[in-house]
Formats: structure tokens, sequence, C-alpha cells
DNA sequence: CGATCGTTTGACGGTGCTCAATCACCGTGG
DNA sequence: CCACGGTGATTGAGCACCGTCAAACGATCG
């Protein structure tokens, strides 16, 4: 049933080739762990079920949009942008995908990629066939649980993802996509104030919806204010205090506060 | 909370009467069909079990942000808005759901719901407890297939909010906007050029991240230019063609179009 | 070391946010 | 029946934010 899909890897063929194990091999309980799952309470039998891996190297394409869907791909190691051509040549970033999260499961319901996904360092994913997946889900019961645990996330980041665009202010926009990733990497063991930022600026704007020299800009006015230390794409959260503050502003500034009553305060 | 009124349906061609079975109650198998899944081939014996039904008025919340979360819920008739609260007490509205959608999901890895959701009319959506939903789907390969489409589903969906989100003009967000309800009329049976639209500018511009004049001023404005016609809360497309490259522009305007090659072409 | 790409900074003009008034449409009560 | 708020929608005026165009700067790599 689970069907072991060789992968196509774009990496050099000969060069990574297995000494000991297959590197493009990984038991399942893997990546129930890194979904995570409880990797414990896999039938002993099952832990070791073989799991695709794939290799991409930088600007490698994982899939492309438009691509009849055949796997589910989940993030073992590095990380990847997701792009959507917007018709009129415009490329629209729809996400960065980190270690756990999901690619493909939002074209499920047309049988093809809705974006495409690009590494954006050297990475690793596993590859789990749509053949085989439900036998496989009914089969460990605990993969379709953690399964399910990373599709709800991956729901609520797509949620977060619209906060971050609903905010008016591009400043706004910027402090609450840092402290996301922030977020992000705190849930992966990672410091939250150290971030290597792995995509280019012109990648954040599109995905914040503003202009790449906006983010720029917004980057050295929060750095002047010491929020923030930018050093290209090194950055550091110095003042995660006022840097929630300012993600939290509806509006931009207002710096010198003045201490009257938000004017805000809409609707319901 | 919870009223339970005689419900003067004349709305739904429902057979199915509520004189004799318990309006509260439906069998499993409309539940799939609604989903889009494969009532056909349900086990005989499956496709009665009962599926808990509520019923909400206008303005009646079915969830609550941060309560915790017991039940999915999905749509059966009528339409919801799901909001959250952006801690500066602005209601950032995050969805609006039709029928066929699926509430709570992206509060599972978490345990309570992530928004709150309102009606915006009368409505009705299904309950599926959490209690059991596992074996249930175990049981009903066919609800859970259908369950999984509906998920795929609502993740683009929410990847659609955010490309309405990302356009930088706030005008062909409204116009994304419009095609995007238009397309989702036409997927549930309905005719895509008649919108009557269940919610307030208000609650509109909060889902595009623009002010609530701003949504009025490019109603007019595109209903100036023969796009459509707007009568309070009645929308009406005049001109799919135009309204879709109005939908496309990543700038504004400029209906003249400066021939000049796109400036744009991004990336990767 | 020169080419290319990404990043930053500047100047300018326009879009859209804020503030505010007006209008339309209600259900309520006089 | 018509005044009386109350809510939502529309329109106007002013100004700041940010998108566009442009150039300088920096980094990386052949």
């Amino acid at each position: 049933m689970l069907a072991l899909m060789r992968p196509q890897g774009s990496t050099t063929p000969g060069s990574w080739a297995a000494t000991r194990s297959d590197p493009r091999i990984r038991p399942l309980h893997d990546l129930v762990r890194l979904l995570g799952g409880d990797a414990a309470s896999l039938a002993p039998a099952d832990e070791r079920l073989p799991v695709a891996l794939r290799r991409l190297d930088e600007d490698a394409a994982l899939v492309h949009e438009g691509a009849p869907l055949h796997s589910l791909h989940i993030v073992r190691c590095g990380s990847l942008k997701c792009v959507r051509a917007l018709e009129d040549g415009y490329q629209q970033v729809t996400a960065f995908a980190l270690p756990g999260d999901v690619i493909g499961f939002d074209g499920l319901h047309r049988g093809q990629h809705i974006a495409t996904a690009v590494a954006l360092e050297t990475s690793t994913v596993y590859a789990l066939p749509l053949a085989g997946l439900q036998a496989l889900r009914q089969r460990c019961p605990v993969l379709d649980d953690a399964l399910q645990l990373a599709l709800s996330r991956q729901l609520a980041s797509a949620a977060a993802t619209a906060e971050m665009l609903a905010a008016v202010a591009s400043e706004v926009r910027l402090a609450r996509f840092i402290l996301w990733m922030a977020a992000r990497m705190t849930a992966l063991g990672w410091s939250p104030r150290q971030l290597r930022l792995r995509m280019c600026r012109r990648d954040i704007a599109s995905l914040l919806g503003v202009a790449h020299e906006t983010v720029s800009r917004s980057f050295t006015t929060m750095a002047d204010a010491g929020l923030l230390k930018v050093e290209n794409r090194d950055v550091e959260s110095l003042d995660l205090q006022r840097l929630q503050a300012r993600a939290r502003a509806t509006r931009s500034l207002a710096d010198g506060r003045p201490p009257g009553a938000h004017p805000v305060a809409l609707a319901a």
C-alpha cells in the first residue's frame, strides 16, 4: 500500500549516496515526532515504516502550482516559500514553511497544487504519497492524529497570515511578522530573539502586501527606535515588550504618546 | 442562547419535513452530501446515523473565542462571520462561513476556539462532538474523506482571503471580494451575479483591512464605472469581464493602460 | 576586480485613513 | 400619523502614509 516512491532528487545523485542507511528514507516515528504526535504510542510494528525523504537545494522547487497533487509533503528541516502567480505575472508569496509544516494539503480538493513551493535554503521534506495515505492513516491512528493537529496548526497559521495583512500600517505588519516568526522559532526550540530570515525583502514585502522599499524603511525605523537590530537578514529583537505594543497598534506610530485614551474600539 | 423556535422555513425546499422527526437531528448522509462527499457509498447502516443540528438566530454566537473546543461545526444553511478580538479592542473579521464550511477545526491544536462565530442571519449548523469523532471517522471512511476535502477547501479559502488582503489597492481588494463571494455562490448553486451580502460594510472593511468608508467609496466608484449595481447590501455584477480585470490589477485603476510592459515579475 | 543582485535611502505624488456631516431606513413611542 | 433616536451607508475635506521612480550602496560570486 504505502508506495515507496523514489524521490526524484534534485541533488546530484551520486554524491550523497547512502553509506549505511539510505538517507532518503526515515522511519515513521521520526515524522510523527516532528508533527508533535505521540510517537511513543506507535505500534512497534509501525514505528519503523519507511517514509520517503526528499532533499532540496536552495531555489529548487518542491512542487509547482497547478501540477497534479501526488504527495503530501512535510518540511523536516530548512524552509520554503509558497508562491502563487497572480495572473498578471506578479508573484504573490502566500506562506513560509518551516519544519513541521504541511505542504500540499490545500490542493487536495482540486487534485492539484495551489502554490509553488521553493526552498529558501538546503532543505529536506517528507513525502507521503496520497495513494495509500488513507490506508496508512487507518493503520496508524497516531499518525492520523498528528496529521490532524498539523493541519489545524496550518489553518491557524493561515489566520495569522491574514491577521498580519489586516493591519493597516506597514510598520505594524512588519512587527507582527517578526513576532510571528519569533513565535514559530520558539515552537521549534530556537531562540525567539535571534532571527535569521532566509527570504529576501521582496518576499517579505509580498507576503505582507507592501512595497519592498517599505519593508526596508520599516526595518530601519524600528531599528532606530531600539526595537530591533537589523543586519541584512539577521534580525535581533531588542525589546519584545515594545515590539508587541507596536504590533498591537491598529494605527501606526503615535510614538509621542498622547496619553489620551485610544481613539479606536470598533464594531461588533 | 440556543433559542429553539418554530422554523418557519419556506426557505429550504427540505422535503425532509421537520414535522415527523426531531428538527435538531439530521441523518449523516445529509451532512456527507453537504460536504461534497460520496453519500451514495455510505454503508446503509451508517447513512442514517444521527447528527446534531443547531439553530441560530441572527447575531447569536455559535462559539466564543477562547472557549474550549467541544465540537466541530459545519454550516448547513445561513451564514456566519468569524471575528477575533485584537487585544486592543478592535474586532477583526477573519472569515465569512457559508454552507459547507467547517468552523472550529483551526482550534484543534490548542483545544480552544480561535475565533468567535456569529450568525449573520438565521442559520443552522451541524455539530460533530470531538469525543467520538475519530471513531466515527474510522467507521465511515466516506465521512472522513468528505471532512478532509472540506478542510482542504477551508485551507484554500484562507489562502484566498490572504490574496484579497495582499492586493495593494482597496478597490482591487473589494473587486476580489465580490468575485470570491460570487465564486462561492456558484459553488453553492446560486447565481454568481446576484449577491445578497449579509454583513455590514464595517465587517467587509475589517476582512479586507480597509476603512469602512473606503468600502463605500469603492462600491460607488465601481458602480459609476458600470461594473456593479449596488443597492445597500444587494450587489449585482454587471460586467464580470471588467470586474475580473480590476481584480487582477496589482495596482489600482489606470484603466487607460500605459502600455509599458509590466514592471513586475519577481523572484524565484 | 567587475557584474549582478539585494538593500537602503531620497523625493514626489496619490491613495486612503481620520474626522465629520448628511442621508436613508428602522422600530419605538407619543 | 409623525417626531424621535439609533444604526448603517454615503459623501466631503484635509493630510499623512506609502507606492512609484530613481540612485547610491553593499554583498556575493565568478
